[in-house]
DNA sequence: TTTTTTGTTGACCGAATGGTCAGGACATGG
DNA sequence: CCATGTCCTGACCATTCGGTCAACAAAAAA
C-alpha cells in the first residue's frame, strides 16, 4: 500500500545503456533490481511488497526478475544482507579511536550519515529484527554477537582507564543503535512534526551535533 | 512467517466462560480478537498478517471475525488506536512535573515499562510509522504534533529556567522515544546479544537506570 | 410460545500473488 | 556465416487471501 505505480514512467532501468560486458551489464542488472526492492520492502514490508511492484519500480518485467533472483526471500535475502554490510562499516572509524570523545563522536556522525543516506536499508534492517530476524538470525548470533563483544570490551577499557564515567557498554550501544538509526526509521514521523519537510542539511547537523553533545555528556567526557 | 499455528489449542478465547450481559460479551470478544490481531501484525506485519492466522490465535473461525470488524484494515486501524492510547499515556508523568530530573526521569520509567508490557504494541507502532504512517497520518498531524510542541515549551522553560543544559527539545524528545522504544521494537535483536534469554528484572532495572543516567547527566541534571 | 434481534459458522468466490515455462532475441565464439 | 549459450518476456498456473453469504443457533423481546 504505497509505492505509486512506475509501470511507464520514472524506471530505474534504461535498457541497455552501456556497450559494457555481459557481466558488467549483469552486475548493473542485479544492481538496479536490489535498489528497487529494498525501496518496495521499506515501504510495504515483506509481506506487502509484491514482484511485481518491485519489477515496475526496476522498470523491468516481472519474470525478468526471476532469472536474477529465484524467489522473492532469496530477494529480501540479499537486499538484508547489502544493509548489514553498510552498517558493519561505520565500525570502521569506532577502531583505532584514542577514545570516547573521538570514536563514539565519530561513530554517531557516521550512522548519522547512514540513516540520513539509506533509510530504505535502515528501514528493511529494522522490519527484519521486529518479525524475529527469521531471515538473518545467523548473522545476529555470529557476526553482530562478535562485533558488539569488541566494541563493549573497548569501551569497557575506556572505563577502566577513567576516560569515560561508568556505564553499562551494552546499553550505551543500544542507545547509540536507536537514536541514530530512529532519524531513518521514523523519518516519516520526524518530516510530520517538522512541518511535513524533510530535515534540511543544518538540521541534521543539529541533529548530529544533538545526539553527541548529550551523549557524550551523558558519559562523562565534555 | 512465524506465529505458531493455534488451530486447536491454547486459543485466547475459551467460548462463553461468562453469564455476564450480550454488552459485555461482545467487549470481550474484541478484546481477544484485538490481543490476538496485535500479535499477528507485530510478528508478520501488517501484509503478512492473514485473517485466518488471528482467527485461529483468537480461537474463532474466521468469518466470525468480519462479524465485528468489516475488514482487515478496520481491525488494523483499531489496534493501532489502542496502541497510541496507551502511549499517550506516559505523558501524564511528564505533566506536573518540577523540574527535568523528576519529569524526563518518570518519562523514561514510563516508556521503559510499556516497551516491556507491550512490545507487540510497539511494534505495530513503529511498523506503521515506517511505512509512512498509511493509516494513523492524521493522528501524527494532530494528537502528535500537539502533545510534542507542549512538551517542547515544557523543556524550552526548564532551560530559560535553568534548570537543565541548552538542548534542541525535539530531537532531545527523539531520543527518549528511539531509546526506550527500542527494547521493544528491536526485543529480539536484544535478547540474542543476552545469550537468547529475555532480559531478566534486574536487567530491565540495569536497563532503565542507564538510559536515565546517561539522559539526565547529558542534559546537565546530575 | 412466538417473533425478532444478535451472534456464529462452513462453504464459497473473485482477485491477486509467487512462480513457471516455452519460445524468442541477442550477443559471443568459432 | 552458423552454432551456442545467455538473456528476456508474455502467457499461464496453482495457491492463497480478504471478504461474502445463506443457513443456523441462541438469546431477548413480545
Amino acid at each position: 500500500m504505497r509505492v505509486q505505480d512506475e509501470k511507464n514512467s520514472n524506471s530505474l532501468k534504461n535498457r541497455r545503456p552501456n556497450g559494457g560486458s555481459r557481466a558488467k551489464a549483469r552486475r548493473e542488472t542485479e544492481e538496479t533490481i536490489l535498489t528497487a526492492a529494498e525501496t518496495v520492502f521499506a515501504e510495504a514490508g515483506f509481506g506487502g511488497a509484491t514482484m511485481q511492484l518491485i519489477a515496475d519500480l526496476a522498470g523491468l518485467p516481472k519474470a525478468n526478475l526471476h532469472y536474477y533472483f529465484d524467489t522473492k526471500e532469496a530477494l529480501y535475502r540479499r537486499v538484508v544482507e547489502r544493509i548489514f554490510n553498510i552498517w558493519l562499516e561505520a565500525a570502521d572509524v569506532f577502531d583505532g579511536a584514542a577514545g570516547p570523545t573521538e570514536g563514539i563522536g565519530a561513530y554517531i556522525d557516521a550512522k548519522m550519515e547512514i540513516s540520513r543516506h539509506h533509510p530504505n536499508g535502515s528501514k528493511v534492517w529494522a522490519s527484519e529484527v521486529m518479525h524475529g530476524a527469521p531471515v538473518i538470525q545467523d548473522y545476529l548470533e555470529t557476526t553482530l554477537r562478535d562485533w558488539t563483544e569488541g566494541r563493549c570490551a573497548v569501551i569497557r577499557r575506556w572505563i577502566s582507564e577513567g576516560k569515560m564515567a561508568q556505564t553499562d557498554p551494552h546499553h550505551l550501544m543500544y542507545m547509540l543503535w536507536a537514536t541514530t538509526q530512529h532519524y531513518a526509521d521514523f523519518s516519516h514521523q520526524i518530516d510530520t512534526l517538522n512541518g511535513g519537510d524533510p530535515l534540511s542539511d543544518a538540521q541534521w547537523e543539529a541533529a548530529k551535533t544533538s545526539v553527541k553533545t548529550i551523549v557524550l555528556r551523558g558519559i562523562g567526557v565534555l
